[in-house]
RNA sequence: GGGGCCGUGGUCUAGCUUGGUAGGAUGCCGGCCUUGGGAGCCGGAGGUCCCGGGUUCAAAUCCCGGCGGCCCCA
């Protein structure tokens, strides 16, 4: 932290990553001063955010059948080691309990980094028969994962505070098939609403987890051109089944191997809506999500103070129905109060002063735009409701043009490399591996997928081998 | 994964080379005056100099180890 100011930031296009962490902790959503290296403290104020966050993923949770469960966050490493055979050196990456107070443990525990094995552990118990099928679980708990060692806040942690994931399980392939595609209409619904731009992209086949029949990634891009996922949905088939003996009964009186899904998001969600929506003043948030909504600043003039104080609280008692609202009636001056609610993204706020007070019309000012605008005191209530509509399509449409200026669709490998440096590049590809690791080798990324099937009958050639091309891949710099 | 730089009140930092009273700014508390985009003045509180060990009469300063942070490269 570079910045002596509390309300100062580090401009985003200079070092989006110092902004990054100048914002989250001048607005008050992390405290990264915690002595455990890729753990960071959540503040009250960024807590409530991530909680408006996760609250519309548990409704469209709810909507779409999932139960919410909770399963303990340590795992005996019986249970857990079954899925190593799935990762290299997945077994270096896990938090491991090895005593209890002063007696080694025999059986070494872990601490959750992901939660499928214990849960198909359990779930062997509870499913029978074809009719205990489908069954949709969830549970929002912290994940474990020692990782990286460029830990970075919110986006590379080695605690996932808030990770959402969802487990299903099916009698037939073709339903756990289905399921994925309700899994990844659930996420795109979920990033409208939080106004976050993505791609919807299949991982290439050696770049798919092995335990997994295939799996969709959603991509953002974060400020400074590198691509952010933002939540997988995999289809295990029964691969993961097998391993843990995971069976039903059939209709026949056959036995036969579950087939599995599972979906997970996290706090990166919140990052990207964070980074890509952000200023040089602080955060700017969607109406629907900000912990405050409104803010109410009183300009005191000499003489007016009563009258003026008087005024604040009765517009304050009315707004304050519809609306998360905070009057601030602090000491501090209002200038001071200005940059503060700004840096905390609140969309809009209302001053009053003499003049408000003396023309029954108040003066707002909305954050996405920083446009001041008056208001008729009777008209407020309807008005209101019209200013918040039109900034959260405001800031749709700007998420809109952020996205493709930060994507680029190239017709060569030179042109791949020309842009893969600062942005997202995406190509015609006609899906064989060989053109895919060709580009890989050629332009020193990794692809992150690519859209099934998106140029079937487009005419687009692959950009390596020249023949028909099927999809549209995606390749560039990554989190 | 490899290499480099760094850690001093809440925050940003001076001091470290050449060992000897930890200084400033900002923030915080009280008061006065004020309030339309970070006011000013007066008074006050606030420190394990990251942690542990070593060298020394004496360590923020020198040495070793650890923890934490940042940057570059893979």
């Amino acid at each position: 932290m570079s910045e002596r100011e509390a309300f100062e930031l580090t401009p985003k296009e200079e070092n989006f990553s110092r902004w990054f962490d100048e914002v989250l902790f001048k607005a008050e959503i992390l405290d990264e001063r915690y002595p455990v290296k890729g753990m960071y403290v959540w503040l009250p104020f960024g807590y409530e955010l991530m909680e408006n966050v996760m609250n519309i993923m548990d409704r469209l949770m709810r909507e779409t059948g999932h139960k919410r469960v909770y399963f303990p966050a340590i795992v005996p490493e019986s249970v857990l080691s079954r899925e190593f055979r799935f990762i290299k050196g997945f077994e270096d990456s896990i938090y491991w309990i090895t005593r209890l107070g002063r007696r080694d443990l025999q059986e070494k525990l872990a601490l959750r980094p992901t939660s499928e094995a214990i849960m198909y552990e359990v779930l062997n118990r509870w499913i029978n028969s074809y009719k205990d099928l489908p069954l949709r679980i969830y549970q929002v708990v912290s994940v474990y994962r020692y990782e990286t060692k460029a830990t970075r806040p919110m986006l590379r942690v080695r605690e996932i505070v808030f990770f959402k994931e969802g487990h299903t399980f099916h009698a037939s392939y073709e339903d756990a098939v289905k399921q994925v595609e309700l899994g990844v209409d659930i996420y795109k619904r979920f990033y409208d609403e939080l106004l976050v731009p993505y791609v919807v992209v299949k991982t290439t086949p050696w770049d798919t987890f092995p335990g997994a029949r295939y799996n969709y990634d959603l991509l953002t891009i974060m400020p400074d051109g590198k691509a952010l996922e933002l939540g997988s949905v995999i289809n295990f088939g029964d691969l993961f089944a097998k391993t843990y003996g995971l069976e039903y009964m059939d209709e026949n009186g056959q036995k036969k191997p579950v087939n599995t899904t599972s979906f997970g998001i996290s706090e990166r969600s919140l990052a990207a809506l964070i980074a890509i929506h952000g200023d040089d003043r602080g955060l700017r948030l969607p109406p629907k999500l900000a912990p405050i909504q409104v803010v109410i600043v009183p300009i005191p003039t000499k003489g007016y103070e009563e009258e003026i104080d008087r005024y604040c609280k009765e517009i304050f008692s009315k707004v304050r129905i519809k609306y998360r609202t905070v009057l601030d009636d602090t000491e501090d001056r209002p200038g001071y109060k200005f940059y503060k609610w700004e840096m905390k993204g609140v969309p809009v706020r209302i001053e009053i002063g003499r003049k408000e007070l003396e023309e029954r019309e108040l003066t707002i000012s909305r954050r996405d735009t920083s446009e001041r605008i008056r208001i008729a005191e009777d008209k407020l209530e309807e008005e209101l409701d019209v200013l918040f509509h039109d900034i959260e399509e405001n800031m749709r449409s700007m998420a809109r043009e952020y996205f493709l200026e930060r994507t680029y669709n190239a017709k060569s490998i030179d042109e791949i490399k020309g842009n893969v440096e600062t942005k997202l590049v995406s190509f015609a590809w006609c899906g064989l591996e060989e053109c895919g690791h060709e580009i890989e080798e050629e332009v020193g990324y990794g692809i992150l997928g690519y859209e099934e099937d998106a140029l079937i009958g487009s005419g687009e050639k692959c950009i390596v081998c020249g023949s028909e091309a099927k999809h549209r891949a995606w390749i560039g710099r990554s989190y």
